[in-house]
DNA sequence: AACATCCACAACCGCCAATGG
DNA sequence: ACCATTGGCGGTTGTGGATGT
């Protein structure tokens, strides 16, 4: 082992590396005696060769009383996705609300389990967290009332499970306005700030009720009305979780991979990695096509974004019955959190690419179920902002590069020709 | 059986904030 | 106000066991 010198003298003759039982003995003497803190006490008082920093370590995560040894419990693991999802990567926190456990269990917990999902292609988060976490970031961030901005309708089952997210905030979300995690479910529009949206009448909740009666039925279709859920925490500064990428469900094909695939046949792919460039373009990109069919829920509409034509900040969404394009018909009107940072209209595209959610109906027996086992391809986890930007590069040179055609079905392309993906 | 790879976990490191002198 | 100390937190790394080839 050598971590450093594992049994060794390190540095002023401090030992590391795995503690053994004497030395735990003389911890928890210690404690006992003194109680917690102080630290660095530890080492004049008793002679144990270890820094107050590793003492402290040593106590929280293994020594102390009434620590919750053993695998996490399905509610355990839910509730940590759910916390995930609204705190981030604050693993304190998260431990917080899992008595005995500490936040590097749960740190390593989903350094491992969670990931490997990720790179398994499969949704980051279940269903209805996906759904509630869309929800609330949509009635956080926008002045619009809920009534104006209501979740779309559950999917129908042959869409695309696709997400996607940010792997850090300081890529998508550098100013932390988008303070949630950059998990959109496209099933459930999400406006930005400025955007224009206007949402169909037909198959859509009109009223905050409503809304919350599917979150709640949602929920509880999966069982899990009585979870221990925290506290409603969604504060206006709210950190990314670090780990999340584009995901999407293999063989599945993301919208993002759909966009490749679709452009690229006869396609005239221009990525200089400017995004405003890219994004600009004299005609609209119409995406209506890769929605189409049953994407659209109920009314079987598919839907259009519009990207503006200078690019930068003026993005606009434009939500009718039968298309989503991308153009320029709006500006983006000036909000008092307003920044414009590319990154920003970078996160604003991500928020408009459309995310067919069939994750929604998967139970979440399934999804615990594909946790473990799942494939993998030996590729790293680590996704870095050079996939993420490898990716935008695509994914806007394929947004200027209308398809054409008529059957481009997002179900049909698998994210295997995704460079720097899973 | 040997080797390679993956996985889970423990521990360390660096940074930062709070606190006290 | 400044500085040192301490504790907390998140990220990263190393190790050993499990699993696959």
């Amino acid at each position: 082992m050598t971590r450093s010198d594992g049994g060794g003298s390190g540095n002023g003759g401090l030992k590391k590396g795995p503690w053994t039982a004497a030395e735990d003995a003389i911890l928890m003497e210690y404690v006992r005696k003194q109680g917690e803190g102080n630290w660095n006490a530890v080492q004049k008082n008793t002679g144990l060769a270890r820094c107050g920093k590793s003492c402290r370590l040593r106590w929280a995560n293994h020594l102390r009383p009434n620590l919750k040894k053993g695998a996490f419990s399905p509610d355990e693991e839910l509730l940590i996705l759910r916390l995930h999802a609204q705190l981030g990567n604050k693993w304190a926190r998260m431990a917080a609300h899992l008595p005995g456990r500490t936040d590097n269990e749960i740190k390593n917990y989903w350094n491992t389990r969670i990931k490997r999902r990720q790179r398994a292609g499969l949704p980051l988060y279940p269903p209805d967290v996906q759904r509630e976490l869309a929800f609330k970031r949509q009635r956080l961030h926008h002045n619009h009332p809920p009534s104006t901005n209501p979740p779309a309708p559950l999917l129908t089952n042959n869409t695309t499970i696709t997400h996607f997210s940010s792997t850090s905030s300081s890529l998508l979300d550098p100013t932390g306005y988008f303070s949630t995690p950059m998990l959109t479910t496209f099933n459930a529009p999400l406006p930005l700030p400025g955007h224009h949206l206007h949402f169909p009448s037909s198959g859509m909740f009109h009223t905050q009720q409503q809304q919350q009666q599917q979150m709640e039925f949602n929920l509880g279709s999966f069982g899990l009305n009585s979870l221990p859920l925290p506290p409603p925490v969604f504060p206006n500064k709210m950190e990314l979780p670090s780990t999340q990428m584009f995901t999407a469900l293999p063989f599945s094909g993301g919208l993002l991979d759909t966009l490749l695939q679709e452009v690229q046949p006869g396609g005239h792919l221009q990525s200089n990695g400017l995004l405003p460039e890219l994004v600009s373009g004299d005609q609209d990109v119409k995406l209506s096509h890769l929605c189409g069919g049953g994407v659209g829920g109920e009314g079987g509409g598919s839907r259009g974004v519009t990207l503006p034509q200078d690019g930068l900040m003026e993005s606009a969404v434009k939500w009718t019955d039968s298309n989503w394009s991308i153009g320029t018909q709006m500006k983006k009107e000036p909000t008092e959190n307003d920044t414009s940072p590319v990154e920003e209209d970078i996160s604003q595209l991500l928020n408009m690419i459309p995310t067919v959610n069939a994750a929604a109906a998967t139970p979440v027996s399934e999804w615990y179920k594909s946790d473990s086992g799942e494939i993998s391809n030996g590729h790293s986890s680590v996704v870095t902002e050079e996939h993420i930007g490898l990716e935008m590069q695509q994914l806007v040179s394929s947004l200027s590069n209308p398809p054409e055609g008529p059957d481009l079905s997002i179900r049909s392309y698998p994210w295997s020709n995704m460079p720097g993906i899973c």
